[in-house]
DNA sequence: ACAAGGATCCTCT
DNA sequence: GAGGATCCTTGTT
């Protein structure tokens, strides 16, 4: 399957997250297509890159095309992909898929579930895919780790706003930078969709 | 050097 | 619906 290439990362965030529903990530013999995303942006008080670039968030200022893993709460390792030109400062959180390829190890990984809490929310896709803060930094647009894949495009896209960025400016938080796939049951909260 | 709090998940009620 | 887990990152002193 081929890898979609740099340039589809080399767009404003908001472009790239909702292009990004849809499509494939693959780790090993796992294989996830993106059901719900959100973009966080430069110039956006719910993001990481609020305070520029530090160790932790250097990867969000890389060029479009690399991964970005946070630790959140101590425990849930989250993933993201670097969005538009060097320096920006953006990203696309990953909420949620649905297995194409690895099921068994899917479920083992996630401690047997079955249903939409096998993989409804982020921290359960990194989990799922076995990524861990180790990986940030790595290209998506290059073989041999975490890789981007074509997949299939949505149909449409329901959006509402982020979850969980109460310590944002309330215009931050009712921006609708929330997208899921119409239809499908691997969204991680429904209220605010539409 | 310190204190605060988090782009969450699971379990129990 | 509520609360605890768990530890790193950040701004501040």
């Amino acid at each position: 399957m081929p890898l979609l290439g740099r340039d589809f990362f080399l767009r404003d965030v908001e472009s790239v997250a909702r292009a990004l529903v849809g499509r494939e990530l693959r780790h090993g013999r796992v294989s996830l297509r993106i059901t719900e995303v959100e973009a966080y942006g430069h110039d956006d008080t719910a993001s990481h890159a609020r305070f520029g670039s530090t160790s932790r968030t250097a990867p969000m200022f890389e060029e479009g095309g690399a991964l970005y893993v946070y630790l959140c709460y101590g425990i849930h390792q989250m993933v993201n992909v670097v969005a538009d030109e060097e320096g920006t400062g953006s990203a696309v959180l990953i909420r949620s898929c649905e297995v194409v390829r690895g099921l068994d190890v899917v479920r083992a990984r996630r401690g047997g579930k079955s249903g939409p809490a096998l993989l409804t929310g982020p921290g359960k896709v990194g989990q799922a895919l076995a990524v861990d803060v180790g990986q940030s930094g790595q290209r998506l647009d290059r073989r041999g780790g975490v890789t981007l894949h074509p997949g299939s495009l949505a149909r449409a896209l329901l959006c509402g706003p982020r979850i969980g960025i109460d310590y944002a400016d309330s215009a931050d938080r009712r921006r609708a930078w929330r997208f899921a796939m119409e239809g499908t049951a691997w969204v991680s909260h429904r209220a605010g969709l539409s």
